[in-house]
DNA sequence: CGCGCATGTCAAGACAACCTGACAAATCGT
DNA sequence: ACGATTTGTCAGGTTGTCTTGACATGCGCG
């Protein structure tokens, strides 16, 4: 599951712990999501797309290239 | 985290086994989380918009009203 | 009635997604 | 150079997602 929070995140000058609190879940669930080690749950998945006032198809991507 | 599989299920006379085999998963998992017991992977739930070319935010909801 | 199919549910287990707490290394501002 | 921030990572533990296998129920069909 690839995704776009590197760089979502660099646009909005946010610490991987910043968006954390934004969506709730711990800085070290961040960098695991960011970094590619685990995919979210829908429901975090959810709270990140909200917060970067995205769709959840606009920050991740299941394999390469879909819609 | 609602959702519409047992509508879009039903407009495509569908059973519960048969989208498991669409989306690669037993027909037990398609129940619990059409019953409301789990909510998806993130996987499961792009595979499960995909069986019904639908986008994640057509079948999924994270409570209410969001979009 | 007896059969097949769809659904709901339980149990036991494997593995993925989270947590807290800690430490090291790179970067940035002053 | 120094301190503060950010990122990456590890360990150990809890909860959630999914698996197989099994059993019961309801429904339509012959």
């Amino acid at each position: 599951m690839k995704n776009r929070l590197r760089v979502l995140r660099a646009e909005r000058r946010w610490s991987q712990a910043e968006l954390g609190d934004r969506v709730g879940v711990s800085r070290q669930a961040i960098n695991a999501v960011e970094t590619g080690k685990h995919d979210p749950s829908l429901t975090l998945a959810f709270a990140l797309a909200d917060a970067f006032g995205l769709k959840i198809e606009d920050v991740f991507d299941p394999k390469g290239e879909g819609a």
